[in-house]
DNA sequence: GACAAATCCAAACACCTGTTTTAATCTTCG
DNA sequence: CGAAGATTAAAACAGGTGTTTGGATTTGTC
């Protein structure tokens, strides 16, 4: 379960097959990528795939539950904020630490493209990333989200300020290939992530903040009249 | 260049494989997508796809631009508002109809599961499909957003004020097998599409106008005061 | 150093792919 | 009708795929 953190260890065929398939994963897809290259990229034989994963697709998955470990092992959802701060700040990092996990071109870079191949077309390895992974990263900002919006704000309103945040953030990597074309020169690193985690942050945060207004009209005026900190 | 608009010509071999290969390429992908399957479906020969169109690939492009033709005629962007509307309608139709475009299941429903596949992996038609669909309906967008954040506004904030909107249309669909996995039974249609883009045009009308205050604090009152109609 | 297990290798297997070829059939129209 | 052209059909082609095999090599352990 625990996969090492700085997982730079040359010498085993096994733990090289997981990064080149990875990476070549990333950029050719499933069935466009041969084990042929994957093996020979690892400097590996053609039956090592067979030999310690049984058939690519098993391969495939421990490579997609590997890169998404290693990208939430450098860039954790809560950025190292202590619980007691307010929800403003957890959104903020929230949305941070998805956007650098996103736009990250560092060691594994390949996190996001495998997830984007994955939303294409999912495959079974989808199903136990959600479990293990995504979903409590998912309900985190669930929590994060209920307690800006107060608790008057239906289950509805949740999920669709929900989806508003994940969806803002996933665009500055899935919309790439359209923005590049639409506006060349203008592609976005991590360098960009603080101007653009302050975007989305203050644009959802003024949306929630008006959407919590309009639900509690003739609420006690002691909890409107203290503006949020 | 005039694609018909509705086009159920059932005899013609030519048509045929184009609706078959829009269905098959979006849901097995270009390279699982055989010809064969695509010549069964459309009740053709294999040798036909050779005939008409040269090759698969130029096959692909052909069943992508008309599936986006389709839709769009389907559900033009400005959802027939008049010119003189305000730009609050005129976002609120362009969302609506955006999501309208990503969540219809009829006919062409292999349009928007063409377009996630070609975000995952760009293929040579998603130039020609940017600059001659995608693009008009993108300056639009930004003309309206323009309108509502005024003169003032940066470029950079009106491009992520852009990316905000259409990064939470897309996800609707976008992230649809991670939605389905986590919230299970909440499946999107276009039945919910007036909630979503209430809730979308709200959210977002929020954050422009708080943006709109923050840029200009000291110009002339005259402007301020005047309540947006 | 010797034995056994783990690992690696080159080659072959069985199958599926897009494409082409060659001929048969249908359509069109003088 | 009947020839010219457009369309369809069946088969084969050439190449690439994941996987398996059987033996060589390395590694770990006494």
């Amino acid at each position: 379960m625990a996969i090492p953190p700085a997982p730079i260890l040359p010498d085993k065929t096994r733990q090289r097959l997981i990064e080149a398939a990875g990476e070549i994963f990333a950029d050719q897809g499933f069935h466009r990528a041969t084990v042929r290259d994957i093996c020979a990229r690892a400097g590996a034989n053609i039956a090592a795939v067979n030999y310690y994963f049984g058939d690519k697709q098993s391969l495939y998955a421990h490579a997609l539950r590997y890169a998404h470990a290693c990208a939430f092992a450098k860039y954790p959802a809560d950025m190292g904020l202590p619980a007691s701060a307010t929800p403003q700040a957890k959104l903020e990092a929230f949305i941070r630490s998805f956007l650098l996990r996103l736009l990250d071109a560092g060691r594994p870079a390949w996190h996001a493209r495998l997830m984007t191949r994955e939303l294409a077309e999912p495959t079974p390895a989808l199903d136990v990333l959600v479990n293990e992974q995504i979903r409590p990263n998912f309900l985190a900002l669930n929590q994060i989200i209920r307690d800006l919006l107060g608790p008057a704000a239906s289950e509805s309103t949740l999920r669709m300020t929900n989806s508003s945040v994940i969806g803002q953030c996933l665009f500055y990597h899935f919309g790439a290939p359209i923005s590049s074309r639409l506006m060349p020169g203008h592609p976005h690193t991590t360098a960009d992530v603080p101007a653009l985690s302050a975007h989305i942050t203050s644009l959802t945060l003024a949306g929630i903040k008006q959407m919590a207004k309009e639900i509690e009209p003739r609420r006690a005026r002691k909890t409107r009249r203290r503006k949020e900190v």
